[in-house]
DNA sequence: CGTGTATTTGAAAGGGTTCAAAGCGGGTGG
DNA sequence: CCACCCGCTTTGAACCCTTTCAAATACACG
């Protein structure tokens, strides 16, 4: 169960609110001054930290002050405790970015209430979201449902599209972003030469757009086509930024995720200058095998037409096919009736997308 | 002046109110009730709202739902007017995203603040920052400022550089970001053949390394070297992600300003995939050029070795060489004695860099 | 003023693109 | 149900851009 640490000088209210909290299952660490508070809270490394503010020897701002220089600490929800409502108090801890507030003497509800909340919001920062772009999907969902915004895909707006059909195009203005209930979905910028470069491929469960809602000039920055026949759920911009700007955890959780995606690119970036295409023809294999996209025990893989595949790695068609043999016939992958491609020797491959 | 809509049923409070208001020079619209309140929202379209809870017609909460729904009224800050201190109602519009709120009655002192406090943050909002990385810097620099945080760059951290000396590494733990004050310095990446990717050069005034320290891992991601001696000063992580997750203004700031990075990174992308040498280093030229790295009138210029000019290519030395003496063949730039670089003729360089 | 490093030029080799043509497969209509 | 046709895939060969290796020249620094 959870640990709690409670700050607080007065031997009466410590002890009775301890209580309360172990009655609800939580394992309460007590500290009966700021000093001794900070001492605990480097030792135990609690999930929630409840802080007087008038105190002997450290004050609950000098507590706070203290904890979060310490990157071990920094991240501990923080509830502060005040005397009675003190407005400058309360406003000054706003300000330095404590999490919450209590005006002595609480109900009990109260106290209990904006604990839970805060472990929940705590545990949906902690939460791990793969770095791909893909991670931004399962981002989207957490926090939607974090937040309770059913309004998100509210089913209403569910589209059937057909194979081939744009969902949206490069340069238009971008009202929504989308949700794929089913079939697959590609995005790609065209080149003034007329060339497909796939910017990324999109199954069940996935966001597209949400990039181009967020750019400056608030049009979409390429086009998505359907692959295979899709059911497809336009969400307002305006759902989506109200989930994305109007909560302090879901905005500091979707700027590391946008952090790390952007550090992804500047590899691929690095990728493209200088490796061979054998190289990126075996690392595109890898992440499509990694999105679930190719064909194994547990997926049907997608039938992705050779030019499009092209389009990912960045070459010619002629090339690209050209390499999918190369690879076939040194066994490392199998072609199916329709194109479907396998991975047999996933090992080998990452050696060559690594070493080439 | 900044326009105020001020909402409020009670004529004497609203009256008094607005005479407070009028006499610091702000305009201000009043409405006695939430539906003309929503009204002349929209059509005046004001710098602030202030805005009463309970009231005939439509409440206070209800005016926010509403203008949150209009694109045009939902970024303008808003404050609730509390009768008294009702607990529940101050959460409740702190939940759903009310700026502020004041409970009555306030001092003049109090009300003055909140508004050029909340004003102070719309400002800092509106700001366009350039899109391109190096916007991130007048991003920080802004944003400190912003919150009156002296701490970062406190001089205390103030080192002297000389010309190839490591700032940072690829791979070792990231602690620090850091500001230039003098001299220019450039980050890359290392591939396994022992090529050098240039991932960014920055002058006076730049941060660097701030992507590493947002990373998954915690490492800095690429490495960083000095070009022309320089002072850095190095900033404390703990610093910069408090700045940076502290504030909802400053971090919803960041995740548009990061964005726009991605969608740049995607362009660069598809350069480095279709694009020829050619255009490619009229881009870098031009872009040089934009960040006040290549000498003009106001610029000194730096002297960039080769090998960097054409690792920021994603070339051979020696094609950027070549294509160096090409453009200078066809008059388009020139190269003074020490390898500084001069352009001559920018909108033939902007030709190339679009269309070959 | 010499020495070592960076830049520039030259020429050959290589990887990838392009153009052309042949194969393959799947859908459609008789 | 079969044949035909169209579009996608595959293979072949020539060409071109870029890299690589080699050598000469320029430049900066002690």
């Amino acid at each position: 169960m959870n640990k709690i640490l409670l700050i607080e000088d007065n031997q009466d209210v410590r002890e009775n609110t301890a209580d309360i909290l172990e009655l609800e299952n939580y394992t309460v660490i007590t500290a009966e001054n700021g000093k001794i508070g900070v001492e605990k809270a480097l030792k135990h490394a609690p999930d929630l930290i409840l802080c007087d503010i008038m105190m002997p020897e450290l004050d609950g701002f000098g507590v706070f002050e203290s904890l979060s220089k310490n990157h071990k600490t920094a991240s501990i929800p923080f509830i502060f405790l005040t005397a009675k409502s003190e407005k400058t108090d309360v406003r000054k801890g706003m300000n330095i970015g404590v999490d919450d507030y209590l005006t002595k003497p609480f109900e009990e509800d109260e106290l209990l209430d904006a604990i839970a909340c805060r472990i929940k919001k705590s545990d949906f920062l902690k939460k791990e979201f793969s770095k791909n772009i893909e991670g931004i999907s399962e981002f989207i969902n957490e926090a939607s449902d974090y937040l309770k915004l059913e309004e998100l895909s509210n089913d209403r707006n569910l589209e059937k599209y057909k194979t081939k059909e744009y969902i949206f195009t490069e340069g238009t203005a971008a009202h929504q972003l989308y949700f794929i209930q089913s079939g697959n979905v590609k995005t790609y910028r065209t080149t003034e030469s007329g060339k497909e470069f796939v910017t990324g491929l999109y199954g069940p469960g996935d966001f597209i757009g949400q990039l181009s809602l967020l750019g400056d000039k608030g049009l979409y920055v390429e086009t998505a086509s359907v692959l295979e026949d899709a059911e497809i759920c336009g969400i307002p911009k305006a759902d989506f930024t109200k989930l994305l700007y109007g909560n302090k955890e879901v905005s500091n959780k979707f700027i590391d995720i946008i952090s790390n995606n952007l550090i992804d690119m500047q590899e691929h970036l690095v990728d493209m200058a200088y490796s061979t295409v054998r190289k990126r023809t075996a690392k595109a294999l890898l992440e499509l095998d990694h999105k679930g996209l190719i064909k194994d025990s547990k997926h049907t893989g997608i039938s992705i037409p050779r030019e499009d595949f092209a389009g990912l790695i960045g070459t010619a068609t002629e090339t690209a096919i050209r390499m999918l043999t190369e690879f076939k016939h040194e066994g490392l992958i199998d072609v199916e009736t329709n194109r479907r491609l396998v991975i047999l020797d996933k090992e080998r491959l990452k050696q060559i997308s690594e070493f080439g």
